[in-house]
DNA sequence: TGATTTTTGTACCGTCTCGCATGAAATAGA
DNA sequence: TCTATTTCATGCGAGACGGTACAAAAATCA
């Protein structure tokens, strides 16, 4: 009674109760990624970093391989509902982008020294080249970005709030394009007050310029 | 007296003749960074690569990391030179930016496969985290990309081509950006047609509609 | 308490990796 | 022809790598 939650997630299998979190394992995995790239990290350094033993990573995720496919999958679904919270409360374009500009640069200098990137860009993109399902992997998150920005920017045109007469699609590809390049210059090193300048003026450009009597 | 021309170029050297090519040495190391990335590329495969033995490749390039740098320098000076020869004429900006993506896109397609994107991006980015030279390299030629595009811009606005309100800086960003979305597309299997077509979008963002009747 | 099940921890195997040691080959000078 | 110099070519040894076998440990069930 006192565990009635426990239910439903977790029907106390049989044997000994695992020492490590996956979830967890799997972000302390993706740091790892994050910091040297796929390549080069072994599987030292993610048993050093899971605090796991090596056969309960490989029983547990699979090979190196593996366990990169499932880091990749987190942090797409971290950034769906990062993107869906921005638009929960159906916000005007021009907040919307900066609420996604914002929270993306939150991401890609939430490191002490300040340069980590896309985890998706900065790793995933050198696999690409010899990695059938990377390289798809790819392709699908930037259709995906594209398609979220050509849709909103497709009901800002509808609801008067942007000009109608430039091509939504091509405006979405910029604010993808900008997305791509705050992710590989924050990752370059680049100070967050350059990127802001960045992203703002991406904004200005797909909004128009903001009337500055207006208050949001 | 025959050899006049070998006196700058190669006093002849006393000993046995390097069997190789430097600058050929380097383009082929490259090939193999650009496919499998630096990390996952070891000594052997650029031995078989270059067709050097390994000995050779350590005395004339040092380690796997300074031949990496070479190569960064290499195709760095490849693209001033394509930039440089972009301008020799001196076009109008739209025709320059066209240019400018097109080619990058000629490289960046330029594989059986088409899918090889551009070579900094591809591999130096996920380098970039660890290795401050190789970053310090990302953000000299990010920078470089900056100026180049927005003195170009901002001397197209002096001309009158395009609206001189806007700032210059922040839509050389978005042409930087376009460069970089095209390179990171590419190598993540973008067919040429959707990335002229996202070049194309942002020709006209910058330098607004083309005037349909007007040659060129 | 004893049997069963799942995970943990250690230790290991074959392979690949880097960097170098050693000797042969090829050229210029004498 | 003989010596000096530079590069080539083969091969080697110490270590890291990815992946796995095996037994002890910790839990549930009976």
């Amino acid at each position: 009674m006192v565990q009635k939650e426990t239910d439903t997630s977790s029907p106390r299998p049989r044997g000994r109760p695992r020492a490590y979190d996956p979830g967890q394992a799997i972000e302390r995995a993706a740091e790892v990624f994050w910091k040297a790239g796929y390549a080069a990290t072994s599987l030292d350094d993610l048993v050093a970093a899971t605090g796991m033993n090596r056969p309960s990573l490989y029983a547990a995720f699979g090979d190196k391989r593996a366990l990169y496919l499932k880091t990749l999958d987190h942090y797409r679904d971290r950034n769906r509902a990062l993107a869906a919270a921005a638009v929960a409360d159906d916000p005007p374009l021009r907040v919307l982008m900066r609420r996604i500009y914002a929270g993306a640069l939150d991401l890609y200098l939430s490191d002490p020294e300040g340069r980590r990137g896309c985890y998706t860009l900065g790793t995933a993109t050198t696999v690409a080249a010899m990695d059938d399902d990377v390289r798809a992997f790819l392709a699908a998150s930037f259709s995906a970005t594209d398609r979220f920005f050509a849709e909103r920017i497709r009901l800002a045109q509808a609801r008067g709030e942007i000009a109608g007469d430039a091509d939504a699609d091509v405006l979405a590809a910029c604010a993808t394009a900008t997305l791509h390049t705050l992710a590989v210059r924050s990752r370059a090193g680049a100070p967050r007050a350059a990127l802001d300048r960045i992203a703002e003026g991406t904004v200005t450009v797909v909004c128009g310029q903001p009337t500055p009597g207006a208050g949001a």
